[in-house]
DNA sequence: TTGACATGATACCAGAAGGTACCCCATTAA
DNA sequence: TTAATGGGGTACCTTCTGGTATCATGTCAA
């Protein structure tokens, strides 16, 4: 087994795609995209038990997606700025591997023309 | 229950972010962004038997992130050049609404200090 | 044709993930 | 003080997921 790529061993990373992974997660994140939410607001949006939405929200936690504020006996869950620049980052990284790779296959054909 | 959001319940969407959700599979990635390569090339490269790589890059498949093609009897496993554009799509949607937000709350900010 | 080899497919297993139910704690309002 | 309300925690269930083992299929070479 070879080592694994730096990205993919990253666990923050991996915490930031697994958060994405789940599609009630990322429309909890296009909610609290337009306002602050408490808990309770985020569950009044879907048609599951309170303590579902609380791990989906722990889990975007996690994954650095979003933050939390106490106020009262409330919690008010908001949007992390960077929360993305992982998922972002990788993408980048990703990118330059495989515009190395066309060039290469780039440079390879020409010289195969000459 | 409200109408989920349209990026978020849209099943290739869920594939490609599904799909990137494993390290392996991110792993695979970056070894397919360098060559193109057989499955029995690819499980080279992991602690894995080759049943488990052939399911991990089925799901690669599914998400659109890879292509085969049979050469004989082997099959060589490509990247597919615009596979990550859901993802990127869904993440320039969700700054779409993040930057609006920020914007209504600098623009209430401002109208509060007059 | 026969053997070797790369892949495909299926059954099966353990653990993770998404969900519910239920109970407890803290805070607020009457 | 008391009752209602927002939230936390845990136990439990079901399904999904990542993995193995095993057997079947197709193709190449001798």
């Amino acid at each position: 087994m070879n080592t694994p790529h730096p990205p993919s061993a990253n666990a923050p990373l991996q915490r930031s795609f697994r958060a994405l992974a789940d599609p009630t997660r990322r429309d909890i994140l296009m909610l609290l995209a337009q306002r602050d939410m408490t808990i309770a607001e985020v569950a009044e949006n879907f048609d599951m038990t309170r303590a579902a939405v609380k791990k989906h929200l722990t889990i975007l936690r996690d994954g650095g997606l979003i933050a939390t504020q106490a106020q009262g006996r409330s919690k008010i869950n908001t949007l992390t700025p960077d929360g993305l620049r992982p998922i972002t980052d990788w993408v980048s990284y990703f990118d330059t591997f495989w515009d190395q790779r066309l060039t290469a296959l780039k440079d390879s054909i020409e010289k195969d023309m000459q």
